[in-house]
This record gives C-alpha cells, structure tokens and sequence, in this order.
DNA sequence: CTTGTTGCAAATCGTTTGCAGGACA
DNA sequence: TGTCCTGCAAACGATTTGCAACAAG
C-alpha cells in the first residue's frame, strides 16, 4: 500500500529487509528464502514453486503460506490469480505496475508494458471507493499453441 | 464464445434454452433451477450461493459444479474469480461485457458501465495472442466502509 | 527474556471423480 | 431404448490452524 521507491535489482534485498523492520517482522531464514526466490524470478510464482526453489533444508508449505500472507498485508508481495486454483505471487518492490497474458494452451506468461486503464480506476473512484487495487489478467493462445 | 443475441429478461429463459438445445444438453431440473437462481440475480454468485437459491429438493453440489462447467463450455456464463477462494458465475445473455468493483470490507459488488481495455487488448493481440479474453477486478473500499 | 515464528500434523474448504440408478429425447 | 444426467460418497488439492519447540531482537 505504501510508496514503492525505485529499487535497482542490486537494492531489492535492502529494500525488502527495511520494509519487514519497519512492520516489526523479524528477518529470518525462511523468510529471506523466500525474498530469494520471488527475487529470482521474472513472472508470478505459485506456493509449490516457491517451495522448490528455496534452498532452506526444513521448510514447510505452512511457513510459505503464512509468511506470503504476512508479506501481502504489507505490500511487499502482491497476490495474483490465474484461474487455475492456485495463487501466484510476484515481489511488489519498484517496476512499474503491470499485468499479464496467460496462453490457455501452454500457460506461458508475458508481461505487458504499463497498466492502462486509469479511465476505468477513474470511474472507481467517482463511485466513492478509496484505496482502490485491481486484478486485471489476459488470457489467449500464444503464436506456437496455434 | 458464440453471438449473444441482446435479450430482455423476459426472453432470457427461452435464450437459455436454446442454447441448451443447440448444444444437445438436455433440459433438466437441476440446470432449469440454476439457470433461475443465477438469472435472479445482479451479481455473480458462488456455488454455495446457487445452492441455496435453488427450489429443487435434492441438489447435489457435484451437479452444480458439472453444470456450471457445461454451461461455461458452451458460453452460457461467464466465471469470475474475486481471488477469495471461490469461484462466481454469471449468466451471459445479452448485457454488454463488463467488470466490477468488490468492497475489501463488505464485500458489496457493483457493475462497472462498459470495458474499455481496448489498448491493452491490441497490445496482446500485436503480441500474436489469439481468441484473446480478460478477467479485470477492481477492489476498494465502498463509502459506508469508510 | 519475551514475543514472534516455525515445523509438524491434522483439519478445513472448494472442487472433482467413480459409479450405479434414474430421467430426458 | 439408449444415452445423457444425477445423487451419493469418496478422493483430491490448495490452504489454514493448533500447538509445542525454537530463534530473533
């Protein structure tokens, strides 16, 4: 919810760390491996991906479920759904604020430049609403599924 | 995915029908009872929902889920996901495409007037995406809450 | 030291599936 | 009548919770 500074890949850990001192989160292992593995990565990660790609010995899908929660109520990570059952998150530090487009055949994810849809945010707004947030995916066949 | 031929309330049952029939599903109970639970309706609503709208004594969940998916299949509603854990549907007659706006707090569900995506959907299909849909949810916090 | 955090196990919730009986075209 | 559809029960996958042991500030 708060401001969200220009962070260069290089700061994204100082940044992450400054943001769980400020919300009196302690920094721990499993934690930080999960910043790793949302860090790592360049689309929407899911629980059970998460979990693969974290180096932690002893760490339970609870403790992902839990600490994705705890860093979603204060916005480090934003929580996007496909429609596939599963949610995916993706780490909330500086890019720009962007959507997706999904291929129903291989489920393969691109980013999309911008955001673009102030017009109907606007509208929002104009109907009393505050704190306004919104989900918006796409979904097709990409060019090799046809 | 077919035309959706602009339908007054009125007609909206025998619109229904006809789509059933032209896609050899038969006319039955269970599907008349859910097609009335969801046309009564100004907002999408989950499976429990539909349930307990329906007049029909013995209703099985699973007939509820398989009939919901059919109708999906052959376009005769539209699932939407609020990204709380379950999914809505919402019968697709005629009214123009749409999205919403859900209340973080109440939770109360209000239609937006028209789409108006269109520069991002030619964004998508310049990418080379076909048979391009969307799902866009916005969420705030209505006047009441706050 | 004190409170927040974790791992484990069990519970829960939404949704799907197998199957035998029943209803529509 | 033959096939599609339904109810029931059981299976499933994602996510949550209780609790006692543990670790960060």
């Amino acid at each position: 919810m708060g401001s969200r500074p220009n962070i260069k890949n290089r700061g994204v850990f100082q940044y992450c760390e400054s943001v769980l001192s400020n919300n009196r989160l302690k920094k721990t292992k499993p934690r930080i491996a999960i910043l790793e593995a949302l860090s790592g990565n360049h689309c929407p990660l899911n629980v059970e991906e998460i979990y693969r790609k974290c180096p932690v010995k002893t760490l339970d899908l609870a403790t992902i479920y839990r600490t994705l929660r705890a860093f979603e109520d204060i916005g480090l990570v934003q929580r996007i759904d496909f429609g596939d059952g599963s949610a995916r998150f993706e780490l909330r530090t500086d890019d720009h604020h962007h959507h997706h487009v999904i291929c129903r055949s291989c489920k393969k994810v691109e980013k999309l430049p911008d955001c673009g849809i102030s017009s109907l945010e606007k509208t929002v707004t104009r109907l009393g609403y505050q704190s306004v947030t919104h989900s918006l995916e796409f979904f097709g066949l990409c060019r090799k599924c046809k």
